[in-house]
DNA sequence: AGCGTTCAATTGCGAACGCAAGTATTGAGC
DNA sequence: GCTCAATACTTGCGTTCGCAATTGAACGCT
């Protein structure tokens, strides 16, 4: 009978405040580390990560954006910054002029190979760390059904 | 044997992925209600909810930092908006002239008061409704495992 | 064909925040 | 008592990013 709603509220309000330092801790340990050995954010990584497992290295902005949680805007920078890099190139789509594929270069997928070694030993090491390989899983489940989070893996198959 | 390293590399690899996306979802979603009906970031809120548990209801600055994860200066300009807004006070300390409180007014207790109801409340339903009473209860032990976010509780007791 | 709706993407604007450097205060070692 | 290191906090600067408004293209309806 844990079913008392103060006690589920208060719960509630934990893990909230849990997960805002979660992300506050993990981010500012893997971001610092990222950017200064390879000049990448963590959602440059993450998109080019990304990007990379995309059929042909290239994916719509609003894909990126539904991925990667961002808003438009927030893609159209960051795609800025990785095209300046020469790590990204924006080619047009032929059959549908509004929309702009973010195709991965030979250097993005070069530079994304040579800033995995660290940044993913990283999480798997802050991970691996504190938690068992059950918990991780745990984790991922338990995160996954919050609303918004699911990947969508099989969501928008064809057309 | 699930202890296969190149699984357990994807399987941390996914469960960072996925807490960057909930970070990202739950704060928008949490985010635009609170500022838009109480004109509070949810940093804000935080800090106003971790004054009023506060023995006076004021911490040093030092502290508020490490319980909301922000960086000093990050702090400072919080607290500013919130001095400016009159729901927290500047408070010297007579033993220490470094540091500096951060004394929540009646008037911030208030305003935190009028805006529990709507952000708690939202807070609950967002995990309610997406996870059981004991997955919550689960998400909090994960999370606090990970480095730098246990709470910290019987830390700083006495001096 | 013409028209409204929806969708992809960009841009102006502003907010939040980290980092690095600077100031003021305290305390420890001599 | 003086000096040096550590601590609490602030400030300048730059980055990231969301929201709202805008443009341009595609699609359905008549």
């Amino acid at each position: 009978m844990t079913s008392d709603t103060s006690t589920d509220t208060a719960a509630a309000l934990q893990a909230w405040s849990l997960l805002l330092r979660a992300h506050a801790s993990t981010t500012r340990l893997l971001s610092a580390a990222l950017e200064k050995e390879h000049g990448l954010t963590i959602n440059d990584f993450e998109v080019l990560h990304l990007l990379a497992q995309a059929p042909d290295r290239r994916l719509k902005r609003v894909e990126v954006a539904r991925h990667v949680m961002l808003t438009p805007s927030g893609v159209t920078r960051l795609l800025e910054g990785l095209e300046r890099a020469g790590l990204v190139e924006r080619v047009a789509c032929p059959t549908d002029l509004r929309v702009a594929y973010a195709q991965l270069t030979d250097a993005g997928t070069e530079r994304l190979t040579v800033a995995s070694c660290g940044h993913v030993g990283a999480i798997a090491d802050l991970l691996s760390g504190s938690l068992s390989p059950e918990e991780v899983e745990t984790l991922s489940t338990l995160l996954a059904k919050l609303p918004g989070v699911a990947q969508t893996p099989g969501c928008c198959p064809s057309a």
